[in-house]
DNA sequence: TATATTTATCGAAGCGGTTCGATAAATAAG
DNA sequence: CTTATTTATCGAACCGCTTCGATAAATATA
């Protein structure tokens, strides 16, 4: 039990290097011989020790996945399925996956994951932001690399990205066939790429709809750069609700944000959605246990792990392959915080 | 950019043993060789391959974690948390964590994680639970094993457990001490042990405080094998509220159960608390965005992940040391759906 | 001063794979 | 029937590190 190549070889009555071939499916084997070693191979349940390959290949089969700390510890399981999604689709390809945290505030060269260091992973994933330093590092160290929900203006590599802007345009359309005028804009992260999108949506579609006779959008929306979450919604919303004219729907940014908007509308005695319509975005599992049942975008979190997983994977096997950028759509959940007919629930994770 | 060992050797003029010695921290190199060794290793930014020591030592720095699919999907950060708190400490003690799903139902070899397979994995965490007939492969393999959150009667091996005992009675007599004497327990998998011990507090405190005059114990009790859930949760609790003498409280086996319990209530025209408490068990992020905020049983999660790392690397680095069981205490945090003064937040995630 | 110990360094083997070039056997071409 | 070509297999080198045993230099002991 802990057999080597040369254990079957021995067995199979052949050499390693055949064993090799055997085992790597390469041409010119006889099929006598390759059943042989077969079944030696089974007789003896070997199995490649990795780190040799490794070794011998200078590649190991490993991507490694990284999550700023920030995300480790917030709340909702947004970017961790976004994991689960990448390992399950790297162990179909026969990948391990790696995981790693990167320090907030990053320090260098300290705080560079050890598995870029010592070449543990073939590739990177990096998932919701990274340290500007982290990732410069990556592009010297021509490491591939693909980025998830999150890009920067002038870094060019691989991204899977949210429609943010579809999403929240249809999320807006949503609420303006209900006949809503005067909707809330609610954030926090306010400087993160998705946020921004979103952010954009919402004010495109309520310029092509009220124009003019709106003028004052900037009344009407909240954003702070600090961590969007419950606390931040909750601030935005009683701002927002306590103006002259207050707006009859909000559109957060998240769902954390708008967990913050129901904890508002309470205060104020409003009825969800009744007094105040209320959109969030993401679709987490605690939307649907709110009350009434949050309406909001839903992101395929896992889809987009495992098309990360795919365009590294692309990557890797054809090394001049050009860069791209998968955008994922999204898909408008319509539940009970905003009125409107249902939509049914998906079975996704 | 890509430096061996013998690289540094020649710029140290010294030879790779000799380096070896030095950046393993080995005695009996002299100050003078160690400066020159180390500045070469600063110079070229030499960082040992990893693949390398892992097929030199036979061992390579790596624990597995592995997670059944079921908790892949699981609405709850729960489990992917003790994951991070493991993954925390590991980085800590210069190990890298592999992730990987345990198939359910498990196929035996098939569905074996590679990393077991391949020797890639020095040792193992395992979470919440596990096929029997991986454990039985781990048993036989010799891997070095430790179980968070589960056990299994006849298996003995390494463990990190759940103080669910003393942390149902706390959540028990609390209860008690506001009053209530009919308290109800709603439980969702109902075979899992951590579920049984809950269960068991629950028990024990009735029994112990109304011995006989509560003759019907069974009747406010309401057990489910199926998969721990808010459906389950509303099931229950609509069948313990439709008695004819209803339950003033009621004890979930956790958070997503008691989620399930507020919309019962919710039907049935019940206020939280004063009609009905409701006390949970896991502190979720969730449990403090329900209406009233959910009084629950904190649960340390990354903090169990962090002692199965350290019993891990105990194991690893003393192969004969005896088996260990941690069990970590809970803490009773009360909030809004239940009454008595609230307990101060606290900051560990 | 000769001998025994300790200290510092090195060379070479080994970990378990892959792969290149060589060789022998089988098949095709002349 | 030779000779050229293809096919199947093998031996040995190599990937980058650790470690054992050898050796030389430095220090302690007699």
């Amino acid at each position: 039990m802990n057999y080597t190549i040369r254990d079957v070889a021995q067995r199979a009555g052949v050499s390693q290097s055949t064993v090799s071939l055997v085992i790597n499916d390469r041409a010119n084997v006889s099929p006598d011989t390759r059943r042989r070693v077969l079944d030696a191979v089974d007789v003896l349940e070997y199995h490649p020790r990795h780190s040799a390959r490794h070794l011998a290949l200078a590649k190991g089969g490993s991507i490694g996945f990284v999550l700023t700390e920030q995300f480790f510890r917030v709340s909702e399981p947004f970017y961790t399925k976004i994991l689960l999604g990448a390992e399950f689709e790297a162990a179909k390809q026969g990948f391990y996956t790696l995981l790693s945290r990167a320090k907030e505030p990053f320090e260098y060269p300290k705080d560079i994951p050890r598995f870029l260091l010592d070449r543990s992973v073939d590739g990177l994933i990096v998932a919701g932001r990274a340290p500007k330093r982290l990732l410069k590092f990556i592009k010297e160290k021509e490491i591939p690399c693909v980025l998830v929900d999150f890009k920067l203006p002038s870094y060019s590599t691989n991204h899977v990205l949210i429609d943010n802007l579809s999403g929240s345009r249809e999320a807006m359309n949503h609420l303006i066939s209900l006949g809503h005028q005067r909707i809330g804009f609610v954030a926090g992260s306010s400087t993160h790429p998705s946020i921004q999108e979103r952010y954009e949506g919402y004010r495109q579609v309520m310029y092509e709809n009220y124009g003019d006779s709106i003028s004052d959008i900037d009344k009407l929306t909240y954003l702070d750069e600090e961590e969007a979450s419950p606390q931040i919604g909750r601030e935005g919303a009683l701002e927002l609700l306590m103006l002259t004219d207050p707006p009859t729907a909000i559109f957060a940014c998240n769902d954390a944000t708008a967990v913050g908007c129901y904890k508002a509308a309470k205060e104020l005695g409003l009825s969800v959605p009744d007094d105040l319509a209320i959109m969030g975005f993401d679709d987490v599992d605690a939307s649907t246990h709110l009350d009434p049942d949050l309406s909001t975008v839903h992101i395929y979190k896992a889809e987009m792990g495992k098309e990360a997983v795919r365009s590294l994977v692309d990557c890797l096997e054809n090394p001049d392959q050009p860069l791209k950028t998968k955008i994922i759509s999204t898909k408008l959940m319509i539940r009970g915080s905003c009125g409107g007919e249902r939509t049914p629930e998906i079975n996704y994770f």
